[in-house]
DNA sequence: AAGTGGTCTAGACCACTTA
DNA sequence: AAGTGGTCTAGACCACTTA
């Protein structure tokens, strides 16, 4: 559980992963002073340098903060930052302190799986296993902000479709429930107009320009989940932030 | 010019500019083996670890690849590296390798302040400075991709009319030009649809929805420049990877 | 066998903060 | 004066690559 010298992995890696278990777990509350490099010193067993570099990834990660001269502190993750991760509509409305919820309109195995990759030619990354899908209205204060399609590989899906949907986040329970953990997410964002479908759902006029993304989400290396978000362009913008010499992960594609 | 050890400038991060300005001005070709940590440590007089710290921050900026055993060498930047990175739409097509060209519609002074700060809010970033717009329809080996309203303070968007507007960047001629250096910048996705202006210059039906962005790029604090773009959605897409522990820089935000 | 980068140690000195 | 994190040294051992 704790740090093993003759594991093939870098002590300041295990270090690491071993101290973000820890603020994640709750032991140390945000505002908190966080234990000295000396302390941490003293318990691993380990120079300052390779605590240095333990702590310094946790720095990186937003979820400590030194201070020279006064201590590690443990820091209450921005909104920005807590955003700028991969999260769920669930997740992302909370961090903003605004209340979700959801209304349900389909859930079910998808029937014709050619047609539907015709559709949706993304969904080729599930290769040709069966597939389930959620389809609903996600809402942020009971208004509704998007209108959601939610791809999974059948057994995932069939076992989420138990759950509630409405009063939860899917990502939230796919790592309560399935125990997977959403790793990576790829997302193309595009625009759109409401169909009469959209446009009922969103409670907008047919033709209203639409926010379109969608998104990929990997666990490990496996695709799990594959989702198209209607966003009512109105309600909801996307931000991003560039910086000249470091790269970052927004870039525009062309279309072919 | 080179190293100052009684500079109060730590010495890894001295070492690190030095070399990317190397790098930059094209010392090492692409694919070249840099020189090894120990040559680094003769050259500059200080410890291995200092060195790996001035390496390890350009390993990060995507300009140098470590093989352990085999030796340190210059990355050519993926397509991904560059656009991740703040670049104008005439860097961002050539990375592609496609040819970038342009069709000016308007340069001049804003002469109403107050009026355009109405239908651009986010124009007060300047203050009530005086203010140049620069509009141009960008296209794509001739075919038009987005049409864009570029706003500078009066002095930098006067000097840059002057210069060939339908053939070059604005933002190599930015740096070139004016010797301003765009660090950084924040950008707002969102959708839109076609008037009969923007229906005209980017040929496609009125109505047609668009990707609109907005986007803020700053030398150092100041403002320099706010640009609106108008994407046609079905030739350009906006793609952004999300990581489960890492902050990235996009995010949703919701419109009041 | 010689060279490479990756990890790690035990310590030093520094500026800064707090008491 | 004692404690904090930030920088840096001089070296060791490792796995891996190349010859």
């Amino acid at each position: 559980m704790t740090i093993d010298r003759f594991k093939p992995i870098p002590l300041h890696y295990q270090i690491t992963n071993e101290l973000r278990r820890a603020i994640k777990e709750g032991h140390y509350r945000v505002g908190d002073l966080f234990p000295t490099d000396k302390q941490l010193m003293e318990k691993y067993g380990v120079s300052s340098i390779t605590v240095r570099r333990a702590v310094a990834a946790l720095v990186d990660e937003g979820l400590l903060e030194r201070r020279p001269g006064k201590g590690t502190f443990v820091k209450r993750e921005t909104v920005e930052e807590t955003l700028g991760k991969l999260t769920g509509f669930f997740e992302e409305m909370k961090a903003r302190g605004y209340e979700p919820s959801a209304t349900i309109i389909f859930t079910g195995p998808v029937e014709d799986l050619a047609k539907e990759i015709q559709r949706v030619p993304g969904l080729r990354v599930f290769g040709d296993a069966p597939l389930y899908l959620i389809e609903k209205v996600q809402k942020m204060n009971g208004q509704p902000i998007t209108y959601l399609r939610s791809y999974w590989p059948f057994e995932y899906g069939s076992r989420l479709a138990e759950e509630d949907l409405e009063g939860r986040g899917l990502y939230e329970l796919v790592e309560e429930k399935l125990g997977l953990i959403l790793e990576r997410a790829e997302q193309t964002i595009s625009a759109g107009r409401a169909g009469k479908k959209e446009a009922g759902y969103l409670q907008v006029k047919t033709g209203t320009p639409l926010l379109i993304m969608e998104r990929v989400a990997y666990a490990g290396d496996r695709p799990v989940e594959l989702s198209l978000n209607a966003y009512r362009a109105d309600r909801y913008k996307y931000r991003v932030v560039l910086d000249r010499n470091r790269p970052r992960p927004g870039s525009g594609v062309i279309v072919e």
